[in-house]
RNA sequence: GGCCCGUUCGUCUAUCGGUUAGGACAUCUGGUUUUCAACCAGGAAAGAGGGGUUCAACUCCCCUACGGGCUGCCA
């Protein structure tokens, strides 16, 4: 049985990195008929927020990405301090009162004597008195795991072999002075209870993995399979970090990209498969194959997904959006015909309105000079509105018959007189929707 | 500073010592179309730099440069 999970803490909105994160679990899961977890990971009561929770949840199911359990850190506290319990029983958990003005203190003095800044151990010495001492005088300390000084190896999904020596590594704390549990341990404790076959996660947490599979093995866990991602960068190559605000899921729904084109890419972005657009989920999770995916940092630029978002509305049927349509105004005997023509010229919904306003108020003409004459000759062969479906064609037949013009020198001057554009949709179909004339005056 | 990972067409990548360095997206040209899109055909386009090892290096080793991550009482 396949488990994988995904685990945002409701500090923000989720953005495209994260997307990235839950997509690939998601995938994972329903490729191998198994379960996909949400987990919020909300151990921090301060930074954790409700709405954001919400908002998580609403950008998930606009994409279509179902999650089959959901599970809150806050309601397992108890079994993060059994673990606790556990590691001290074995000596592997030890309390350290240094305070962060100390600790930042002992990083900067060995940074300048060329010694990496991990942790000293200096807790580890201290006798009982002394530590009853500190706790009188600081209160509660924080609670460090006593890593095994040895290299830690494992075979990642999708970097390979890895082997991180754990001296390297400061002894991680995982509950804070405030009795607080820290997501090293909520995590390792979290993905063992619940079964998690398989942990996709960001290169961001690959120092972390040595660290948790110790915690795993000493506590008498079994790790899952570990993968980690590149992460993203700006189309430059700049870390993306910096940006990631402006990449909130929900501000690309705002501009109006379709969830299918940001899964598309998102699916394939980095690995060896070719990105296509896909119009089901089914062929997303049918393709998908995390091994795929290359190790080094992946472009990414928001602009790609507005041609995507163009070609997935190219395909939708007036279903879709018809409630759309109908917000702008369209009659309904007109929003069939209405979409047909427009959407092969749209970018995303939005720019449906223009259209209408265009059919509807008829469009400022464009009508160059030498074509000057010709146009009013042959406004003055238009019938009047409505138009039907013939319109254009018995028109511009009358037309070419009294001018004597043909093919494109007979169809663009009246395109552009009518529309004022020298692109868009097909004319005896325009013709069909347009009620107002301005080049007629 | 230390540790981990990386660097191949514009972009995402294939290649696990011998290839005309392949594909996809984007781009360009032609065809088709009243226009645009779509579609068809074709084209241009790449091994960061320097040392090794080898008959042979994009591939293995070392150095340099550059990019990303970690180095938190964040996740």
């Amino acid at each position: 049985m396949t488990i994988t999970r995904f685990a945002p803490s409701p500090t923000g909105y989720i953005h495209v990195g994260n997307l990235r994160t839950a997509l690939m679990n998601y995938l994972i899961a329903r490729k191998a008929g198994g379960t996909f977890i949400l987990r919020i990971d909300d151990t921090d009561p301060v930074r954790s927020d409700e709405k954001y929770v919400d908002g998580i949840k609403q950008d998930l199911e606009w994409l279509g990405l179902q999650w089959d359990k959901v599970e809150r850190q806050s309601e397992r506290l108890d079994r993060y301090a059994d673990a606790a319990e556990k590691l001290r029983s074995i000596d592997r958990f030890y309390e350290a009162f240094e305070t962060p003005t100390e600790l930042d203190l002992k990083r900067k003095k060995q940074l300048n004597m060329g010694k990496p800044p991990v942790y000293d151990r200096a807790a580890l010495n201290l006798s009982t008195e002394e530590r009853d001492a500190l706790r009188t005088e600081r209160g509660d300390g924080v609670w460090r795991f006593k890593l095994d000084q040895e290299r830690i190896n494992w075979k990642d999904g999708i970097l390979g072999d890895i082997s991180i020596d754990a001296a390297s590594v400061s002894d991680p704390v995982l509950i804070r002075g405030d009795g607080q549990f820290l997501y090293t341990i909520a995590s390792v404790v979290d993905d063992t209870d619940m079964g998690v076959t398989n942990v996709v996660r960001g290169s961001d947490h690959v120092t972390n993995t040595a660290t948790q599979i110790q915690i795993m093995k000493a506590l008498g866990m079994t790790p899952p399979e570990f993968a980690h991602h590149s992460l993203l960068t700006g189309p430059q190559g700049e870390a993306l970090s910096k940006r990631l605000g402006t990449l909130a899921l929900r501000d690309l729904r705002e501009q109006g990209i379709q969830p299918m084109a940001l899964l598309s890419l998102m699916a394939r972005l980095g690995s060896s498969d070719p990105m296509e657009l896909r119009s089901e989920m089914s062929e997303l999770i049918e393709g998908f194959e995390v091994s795929s995916f290359g190790t080094a940092p992946t472009k990414f630029d928001v602009a790609d997904l507005f041609p995507l978002t163009a070609n997935v509305l190219q395909e939708k049927p007036l279903a879709d959006v018809a409630d759309q349509i109908a917000d702008l105004g369209v009659p309904a005997d007109l929003a069939e015909i209405f979409w047909t023509v427009t959407r092969d010229n749209i970018t995303t919904l939005k720019d449906l309105a223009a259209w209408w306003t265009l059919f509807s108020e008829g469009a400022d003409p464009v009508i160059d000079d030498e074509d000057a004459e010709f146009v009013a000759q042959a406004m003055a062969m238009l019938p009047q509105a409505p138009f039907d479906d013939t319109t254009w064609k018995t028109w511009t037949g009358a037309v070419k018959e009294a001018t004597g013009r043909k093919g494109k020198g007979l169809f663009m001057p009246l395109r552009k007189a009518l529309t004022g554009q020298s692109h868009g949709p097909d004319m005896s179909a325009t013709m069909t929707l347009l009620q107002v004339v301005k080049a007629r005056a």
